[in-house]
Parts: structure tokens; C-alpha cells; sequence
DNA sequence: ACCCGTTGTTGCAGATAGCGAAACGACCGT
DNA sequence: ACGGTCGTTTCGCTATCTGCAACAACGGGT
């Protein structure tokens, strides 16, 4: 097949050929490619959208690294196959607003108006943490900024750590290789065994937390979101400017955010 | 500015500059423009985007038009803005399904299972019905196709009734003019103050229905979803040929969709 | 009603920017 | 080590995009 299914220029209410203005070639094309990959159910490499598309393979490669560029596309762990960016997400959020906005949003308001701190849906995208909504308070000085549509790295986030809450050695292994994890800050977990000690502690506390381990300043705790099945598919928590977390006290916001995981996890159930 | 933040060429994690292929001028510039009408809260005027992007009208308009015959964007009725497109939204529902699927797809999933029938998720997007998710029932021979990503008409579907369920005359004048409602079929509602009668008796039933109105061959059943403030955010129902739906009588879907309806409300208030 | 400014749409010709072919290089399996 | 596959880069040609400018469709003011 040629590059997709192109809706023949019909104006569906009427029937009659739109008027014709010829489109921008590579524009269609890099258009075709996002379709491509959105359609895909798993990392489309270049030579699958090659002939999917029946292009040139450079030419392929440019407007893919044009979407890339963009973050529409990203490669998942430095791999060279392809998979949705966090752009293509962004798109969504006036929709998914909408949707996950209305049905879950009120959520984080809770738990950021109970402790005073901004709030984050998250779920786990490849081998990274992706933050799918936040609420941050009002009348706050000093707050955490929002982080919705952003990557973090999965062994030193408060949500990385309750996504892999489940993950044993081996699991981990394979998702994050033998290599030495990446360290960010002094406090971070350098080796996969630690951090399967940790995961360990999560599956007992019910919660995970970052005492700075990423980014200087900046503390967080998450608890996972488990489905009707008990698979983790999400996490929730809150992020608070270290010293914040260490003063109040990080058990009350545990308590919390651990309540709020909960409530959602058994509204799943129903 | 120019035309957007494109992400200065950096590897996250090293912070080294990724290798340097130059973008696809045009499709760079395509992309610029979806994110803007993303970004954008109302629908964007051509002019808008032409002096955020700071290139010529005529070029803006042909990209545009790109996005728009691919339907990443399309005209709310008929009008020169632009808002984003059912494939926009496909897109996000990659992500989507993480999320949204995880969390709400197995209402439509029992919902098929128990009447053995097309179910749908949607919302209001403007003065059209939008359907945000669908499961299709497995060895049904004939079934209705899932819409998911599509729009459709809100006075004579039964999705857009339910939505609309609240409305006054008052309100739905408002929303789709004074203007005689366009017709699809014999059956098809043609005057507002008929509608608003319909919308009442829809509030009294908890369901709406529609019997061949839109399409001639296709009945549907359809329950607003409500949020903790008790407004209407989304609807449920289950799509099905007309003749089925006769002789198996509605009243047993009205019932399942009904309680669905009222499950999801439950979970959204817990 | 007329006009004028603004905004959307189409034609055109020139030049740029995108294209394919081909060379290069990285990687894998044998 | 070798051959094959797939990703990346270079290069020169020309198809394709672009900007200009004319045209058309509004809409608001007088």
C-alpha cells in the first residue's frame, strides 16, 4: 500500500470534492509516518516505515528524525526504533483534559489541597517515568512546577519507584540493562541490586519516595495504582522542595498519598 | 518568537548535541503549527498562526491544509479556525489507553459481553458528538463498526441526546443556532423546541435512544455520565441495527446501559 | 449601500530545500 | 572474518515549496 489512506478529499455532510489544494508533500509524508507509528502496537523500526510508506529509506529517516527533533516521535532507551513522544500527548491533553481531566483530575486537587504541595498522575512509558497530569496548589510561594507531558528516569523518582514496585532483580535487569544506573545527584541509587532492595521496601510501605535523588531540591512521594488484575498501571504522589518534606514530616504525606492510590485503585475495581 | 521552542538538539541524558540532521523544512514547520493549535484553548484563526510562526499567509494555509485533509485538524462547522482533528486525537489515545483504557475500558468491554453489542464512550467536543473509546463484541456476525476518533451530529444521535440532556430550549438554542437541524433521515428530529421536549423526557428516562435518526440502518442507546457536581462530562451506550433492537426489545439495553452509566458516575464520586 | 481593511485562497516563477542513489558505517549472525 | 541488513550521511539534480501578488470573501464603519 502507498502511504495511508488518505480520507478522499469528501466533505462527508455533503459529498462534494473539497476544493483541491494540493498538499505538502513531506509534510504528508512525515504526517503518514506518525500515523504509522500511532498505529503500531509495538516500536516501529525505520525500515518497516520504509516500506509501509514506499519511500526512499533517507528520506524516511529525515522526516522521522523531524518528528523526532519535535519529541512527536522518541526512541525508546536510545534504541533506533520509534515510538510516540510526549508531543503527541500534549496534543491530547485539550481532549484528555476532557476525559482523564474530569474523571480523575479531581484526585490531585484533593491530595494538593490536603498537603499543600503540586500533585502527578504518572504511568510507566518504556524505560522511563511519564507524567500524564498534575494539579499544583494555589497560594503556595514556593511549590514544585508541573511536569505533565515530561520524562523522568525510572530508579531515582519517587512514581519510577512505585511504577517498578513489582519488579523483581531480574525484571529490573531487563529493563534498564546491566549498565551502572545513570546518577544525577550524591543521593541517587547507583546499582540494580539496591534498587531491587528498594522495590522490595516499596511492596511493603505501600510507597515509594525521592529525597533528592534527581534533582537536588526537590523531594517526592508516589504510590502505584494497581487494575482489577493488580497490575501496577499508574502512580500518583506528590513532589515538595526537600526541606518542606523533611520539617512536615514525610509520613503524613505518605499517609496520603498512599489513601489517595488506594480510592483510585478500588474505583477501578467497581 | 519564531516559530516554537524546538527543543535545542540536546541528548537528554548526556547533554551531548545529537548528531545533527538538519529538519524537513515544511514538515518542521506543519508540526509548529499543530502544536500551536494544540497549545491554543479556542479555535485558531489562520492569522494566528501566521504571525506566531512568523512565515507567509499562503504557506501557513497550505500546511494547514495538510494537517486538515489528514484530519489533524479540522474547521468547526465550517468555520476558517482550526482546532484539532479526530487523528490528532487518535494519537493521543495510544497514550490514552494506558490510561483511560486501563481505567474505563472494561465498563465497555462488560457492557458488549452482556447485550452483544457495539459499545461506545463519548463527549461533547463543540456542537458534535465525539467518541473517545468503543469495544466491539466478538462473534457477533453483524455488529456495528466502533467509532472511536470520529464525530457525529448531537440532535439525532443518542450519544449527543444523552449529552445534551440537561439543556433547556434556552441552552440548545445556544448551542446549535436557530437554524433548522440538519436532516439525515425520515426520522431525524427537525425543530429545537422537539429536541428540547426529547432532552426532558431523556433527563426523566436516564437514557436516550435513537432509532435510525442519523444513520437509517443504526439504533443506539445512550446514559450520560455524570461528574461529582452532577454535570454530564461523557456518555455511554451500545450501537446496534435497528431491526435487532426492535425485536430484542430496547428496554433490556436501556437497563445495562442505564446501570453502566450509573457505575462510572458512582466511581467518579468516590 | 458602499467602501476599505482584514483575512482566507489561488496562480506563478524562481530558488531552495527535499529527494533518491549511492557510499559509508554500525551491528548481527554464521 | 565475512556478508548481509539496516541506519546514517553525502551529493547533485530537480521537483517542490516558498514568497509575492493578485483575487475573493467577509465584516464593520460611515
Amino acid at each position: 500500500m502507498r502511504y495511508a489512506h488518505r480520507t478522499a478529499q469528501l466533505d462527508k455532510t455533503s459529498g462534494k470534492p473539497s476544493h483541491d489544494t494540493p498538499a505538502i508533500q513531506s509534510l504528508d509524508r512525515g504526517l503518514a509516518i506518525l500515523e504509522a507509528v500511532a498505529a503500531a502496537s509495538a516500536p516501529v523500526p525505520l525500515k518497516q516505515l520504509t516500506d509501509l510508506i514506499g519511500i526512499d529509506r533517507s528520506s524516511v529517516f529525515r522526516l522521522a528524525n523531524t518528528l523526532r527533533q519535535r519529541r512527536f516521535l522518541v526512541n525508546p532507551k536510545g534504541s533506533k526504533d520509534y515510538i510516540l513522544g510526549p508531543t503527541a500527548w500534549r496534543l491530547s491533553r485539550r481532549y484528555g483534559r476532557h476525559v482523564l481531566g474530569t474523571f480523575f483530575h479531581h484526585y490531585l486537587q484533593e491530595l494538593t489541597a490536603t498537603l499543600g504541595e503540586t500533585s502527578h498522575f504518572a504511568v510507566r512509558e518504556g524505560v522511563e517515568v511519564f507524567f500524564i497530569d498534575h494539579h499544583i496548589p494555589a497560594g503556595q510561594v514556593v511549590s514544585v512546577a508541573g511536569q505533565t507531558g515530561e520524562f523522568a528516569p525510572l530508579h531515582c523518582t519517587a512514581h519510577g519507584k512505585a511504577l517498578l514496585a513489582d519488579c523483581d532483580l531480574r525484571a529490573l535487569r531487563g529493563l534498564v540493562g546491566r549498565a551502572p544506573l545513570q546518577v544525577y545527584t550524591r543521593r541517587t541509587v547507583k546499582s540494580v541490586t539496591r534498587l531491587a532492595r528498594v522495590c522490595a521496601q516499596v511492596r511493603v510501605d505501600g510507597f515509594a519516595f525521592d529525597d533528592g535523588e534527581y534533582i537536588e531540591e526537590v523531594g517526592c512521594v508516589a504510590a502505584p495504582i494497581r487494575d482489577v488484575q493488580g497490575e501496577i498501571v499508574a502512580s500518583v504522589g506528590i513532589s515538595s522542595p526537600v526541606t518542606r518534606l523533611h520539617t512536615r514530616g514525610m509520613a503524613r504525606a505518605a499517609a496520603e498519598v498512599k489513601r489517595t492510590a488506594r480510592a483510585i485503585t478500588a474505583s477501578l475495581a467497581s
